[in-house]
DNA sequence: AAGTGGTCTAGACCACTCG
DNA sequence: GAGTGGTCTAGACCACTTG
């Protein structure tokens, strides 16, 4: 039995949040099984000395997150659904390589500004002759060559970016913390094809190797575009994993919540 | 100007809902442009004569669809994201294909019941030796070949689908209506891969292609795994898109909402 | 009928942004 | 200081499930 721990109510952290992240721990450590019911939302707003809402608005949340599912009139059951952290999502290629326990690094082939091509601009939604910043690296996972990439961002969005970013070091942070740009999504169209000579040399893999395609387009909140991607990757040591959901119901038809 | 119409209190449609979808039409029609505020919140609920948790409530839940984004202090604005409805979700590959403009078809290769291979039974979390019902398919887009996908289901979970279900028909459908399996998420892994003799014949393209390989695990809300594929996709008339986004803050380190 | 989650109200106070 | 979104309350009523 655990002593529970009150909710602190001067803190600056929600209400909801400190039992969103009390439930988390207490599914975490297998103090609550897979399959078992939640205490009612009433009866856990009660013990917490929460409002309802308060109470509810933390089991929602988890409910959106698959940690929790509730079922009308029957109760609020915890998921077996493993919340693993290394789905892809909108990670730098250094994020993504540490998550998967690898250590990342980086060669540039090149860095500099140009005039977007029609494709750029278009991913981009710049105008005819708008210039980019392009920068093309080879990544690598502890010293293996694994993939090349072209990334182009407006150069409007970061004019002095050619002179403080040291194109060794993670494009995200420098982003994120010099120009305030969070990218929290990004549109991803992977392909197969075989490595061009070019590219099976920087890859270090033998001509006509089946590799990954990528084209990337990322984007801030405002649903404006900022990164557009083009990479090869190798094919025997790369492979995407995904957790699809089913959703966008809200979307179409005549559809109502459950 | 477009004539609000009121909503409706009688119906069995949440007002949130009723909400959610109206603004949904406006931003939709452009009658709400990109980058624009909404009205305040309490401007919004005085509006259309409701609680303010309720008006939150609808600007929420799109906000979480990415359709619009708060900034506290600031204002409720319209993003320029695109909702587009053929992002990878967990679809049958009916659905898929007909999300794409094609015209699904199938041939069965096989259909019968099998003792799980090791990882078969790994994957849908069954003991050694128990059976699973197995589908072996070409899936066709348009009369041509585009994979072969083999699907494992445990037998336990539907033990008369061999008698039940007609191979050339929908097997998701069948499984919601007659058994109430709702897949709602499926984690994914995709490769790259050269085709082998047998599946180049299959699929009709020449030996040594580049394909994909695939395989995908489908669960229930509870968690528990219901599906279990393994897919060969022709390379030049397949590819993968997908939205990723930048999630997963709620569960680890010291993180809170913004 | 009792117990559950889902929706809704009419307020309150706080934190943040901007002029 | 005025306006915004974010959190919270203490109730209410409804819909659904189960015995």
């Amino acid at each position: 039995m655990k002593k529970l721990q009150h909710l602190d109510r001067n803190s600056v952290v929600p209400l909801y949040y400190q039992i969103q992240q009390r439930l988390l721990e207490q599914i975490q450590s297998r103090e609550l099984a897979v399959g078992q019911a939640l205490p009612a939302t009433q009866e856990l707003a009660a013990t917490l000395g929460v409002s309802l809402m308060t109470a509810r608005q933390a089991i929602k949340s988890l409910c959106d997150l698959g940690v929790l599912y509730s079922k009308q009139g029957k109760g609020t059951f915890i998921s077996g659904m493993k919340l693993e952290k290394d789905f892809r999502q909108v990670l730098s290629f250094t994020e993504e390589m540490k998550a998967r326990g690898s250590r990342p690094g980086s060669r540039v082939l090149s860095f500099g500004i140009r005039t977007g091509s029609r494709e750029v601009l278009e991913a981009l939604h710049l105008r005819p002759g708008e210039q980019v910043i392009e920068l093309r690296r080879v990544r690598h996972a502890n010293t293996l060559p694994m993939g090349i990439e072209c990334s182009s961002l407006p150069l409007q969005l970061c004019p002095d970016l050619l002179d403080t970013f040291d194109p060794r070091t993670s494009l995200y942070r420098v982003l994120a913390e010099r120009y305030g740009i969070d990218m929290i999504v990004a549109d991803e169209v992977a392909e197969v094809g075989l490595a061009t000579r070019v590219d099976a040399r920087l890859l270090r893999i033998s001509d006509k190797s089946p590799v990954f395609l990528f084209t990337r387009t990322s984007y801030v909140q405002s649903g404006r575009p900022v990164e557009y991607v083009r990479a090869t990757y190798r094919g025997d040591r790369y492979k995407i994993v995904n957790r699809l959901t089913r959703l966008n119901r809200a979307l179409l038809n005549s559809s109502r919540p459950m």
